[in-house]
DNA sequence: ATTAGCACTCTATTTATTCGAGTGCTAATT
DNA sequence: AATTAGCACTCGAATAAATAGAGTGCTAAT
């Protein structure tokens, strides 16, 4: 649970981050003078705004946090603030909100670095997780749940893709006259069936010869090992298995979009940002449908950054997802499966805990994967 | 839209229809004089607040379905209607509004019999279900998105289970030292995977002996058979596997309350009857909490009634749903799988489409659970 | 039994008014 | 030069009053 992500304090000319701030990069390096002060303030309006939901004025922050300047200070130096874009104005009488430039220099350099969850919390997880023994697709729907119930947010678990997905043990039952059950067991441990209807009627034992004799060709092999290997086979039954497997164990590669399990959607409509019917409506579209998520996850399966990744507002290319901020981390097996978990709220999400929470549920379902293979 | 109403027409002494009338058998016996024309006008209330989601006047009524009465008739019927309690008033100016008792007497007397959905849509189904093949989950989770687009409402399906459910075959396959991989095919050809973490390490091979050993002694038994069994069976790695083997036929098992699969849970936000936001908030968590569904399912299916069920707003038992409507039918082999498939909405729904949609995703999805049987 | 006529009710909409939170600016202060 | 007190000004939110019109319910006429 280490942070790769310590704060390197940006200042005027430090600017050689590899990592997250997208597009913000150099427009943090130009910022002129961004004081201690300055800093304190942006960090208090967040974290005030965050818990309010409300425009924080000058006189909360220096009040409620008991700074020792006066709220005209403040003033001036919210609307340095404002004009360098980290934070806005609703409307004249108002107090100040942050901007997605805001929340994203907020989670670089001012967020205390996520310290991980309480341990009482962890025990919870673990309890929850280690209680029975379940099936791949429960244990992410559960994860998900788990997820949303921690962060207080929506969560979304995507199911774990192998990057080279090899055959280990196949089994052929017979269910009907021509229709036979073929169970596919991968290397790591996934179990994916299939109904595969048969060209001539086949006894159970004739199933069973052939699927000794593919498992002992194809053993270890990937889909494209496979179909090379069966190219030239004869048009029969064990060839047609053959070509249904490398159909299956495609579907189980990387590039492959996953099944998405989502929880929590419901939290999200608790938040005061959502009291709009028809940005509910949008909302709720948008994460049933997932068509963002299909195009957002791939991404992050494939970015080589391996730490969590935060998609602010604005940022997010998805218009779908402008009014929320996505909190994603991978997990799996480097190089070998991979899976993301994630969280998904309002832009005004409590970031540290968001970080913890996916961190530590990759954690857990990281092990969880290793756990299943060979 | 023409008018082939065949209605059975309850009239004043007719009442002994054995149907779904919950207790709203008697009542409706009760009814004095529900003629013609006030039966005629009832259903017009319904259609036309069904459409315009708008209180309905007598205006409207008259002109819009040209009937050769006077707007001021329609009233005095209206006052009759609702004296009996078949709709109501949201307030003195406002037009007439259907009553869950309305719907429950449209539902079960007015409607025109649900005469099944159109061919091409019938068609466009039956591409989406048979395009590929799929794991059963997927099969579901397809079912429930298809059932929602086409009902343009939120739907339900839970997984089949069976009422004894049988082993058909199992598999061990090794996947660490002390780690195996439990592989239970069933008589109704589901697939259940299980990590069994083993007292000791054993071969491959001895794991197939072991597996070939069990096939031999316990295929086509149900769980208590096999709990029997094995009783006095000696605690080796084979009672184990028995053991949990156990655990799994008794969660397939019809009593126990199995996954449920959502989807288009946002087409009901778009009704206008939640632009409430506070309903919807509520709405949304009962939804995706489900423990509502978790207590109506079972009851379904144990009905001795083999029909589509349909649940009216108020009488829910459930208070969560009171406001809406859920129309419900199982599916599977009789006396042997079933589950269920539903549509979830405002009681201002289509009862008559919802009910022909469910009854044709029910159909479907019993000729895909009797495929897989041996 | 039906209907025309009309008074009456109640909501939704509009407009005006007020209140106050919070800013931005200027001038004084340190 | 930075900070701050003071104050005018803006703009939204809340409240109140006025208006329009949709639709009913009742009565008396047909």
């Amino acid at each position: 649970m280490d942070n790769e992500t310590k704060e390197p304090a940006p200042n005027k000319e430090k600017s050689s981050r590899k990592n997250k701030p997208r597009e913000l990069e150099k427009e943090l390096t130009v910022n002129e003078e961004m004081t201690e002060r300055r800093k304190e303030i942006l960090r208090i309006i967040i974290q005030e705004f965050v818990n309010t939901a409300t425009p924080v004025s000058s006189d909360t922050v220096v009040h409620k946090y008991r700074l020792p300047i006066s709220p005209a200070t403040v003033r001036n130096e919210m609307a340095d603030l404002e004009r360098e874009g980290y934070i806005t104005h609703p409307h004249t009488s108002a107090g100040r909100v942050p901007s997605d430039k805001g929340y994203r220099f907020f989670v670089e350099y001012l967020m205390e670095r996520p310290i991980g969850l309480s341990m009482p919390e962890q025990r919870t997880i673990q309890h929850q997780f280690y209680q029975i023994q379940l099936e791949i697709n429960e244990w992410l729907r559960l994860a998900a749940s788990i997820t949303a119930r921690t962060a207080l947010n929506a969560a979304v678990v995507s199911a774990p893709r192998a990057y080279d997905t090899r055959l280990k043990r196949l089994e052929l039952i017979e269910v009907q006259e021509r229709l036979a059950l073929l169970i596919i067991v991968t290397q790591d441990g996934t179990v994916k069936e299939q109904m595969v209807s048969l060209e001539e009627p086949h006894s159970q034992e004739v199933l069973g010869s052939i699927s000794a004799r593919l498992n002992a060709q194809l053993n270890g092999l990937n889909w494209s090992q496979i179909e090379t290997r069966c190219r030239d086979w004869p048009e029969d039954t064990a060839r047609l298995i053959a070509t249904r497997l490398v159909e299956s164990l495609k579907m189980l590669d990387v590039h492959q979009n996953s099944q998405i399990y989502r929880d929590g959607l419901s939290n999200i409509l608790n938040q005061p940002e959502f009291s709009d019917i028809g940005r509910v409506r949008q909302i709720m579209q948008t994460l049933e449908g997932g068509s963002a998520f299909t195009a957002i996850i791939p991404e992050v399966l494939s970015a080589d950054s391996n730490g969590v990744q935060v998609f602010i507002g604005g940022e997010n290319r998805y218009d779908d997802l402008r009014l929320l901020s996505v909190v994603l981390a991978r997990y799996g097996i480097d190089g070998q499966v991979a899976g993301v978990v994630g969280i998904v709220g309002p832009t005004r999400m409590e970031y540290g805990r968001s970080i913890s929470t996916v961190q530590y549920i990759s954690q857990m379902l990281s092990s969880l994967v290793s756990e299943r293979r060979g």
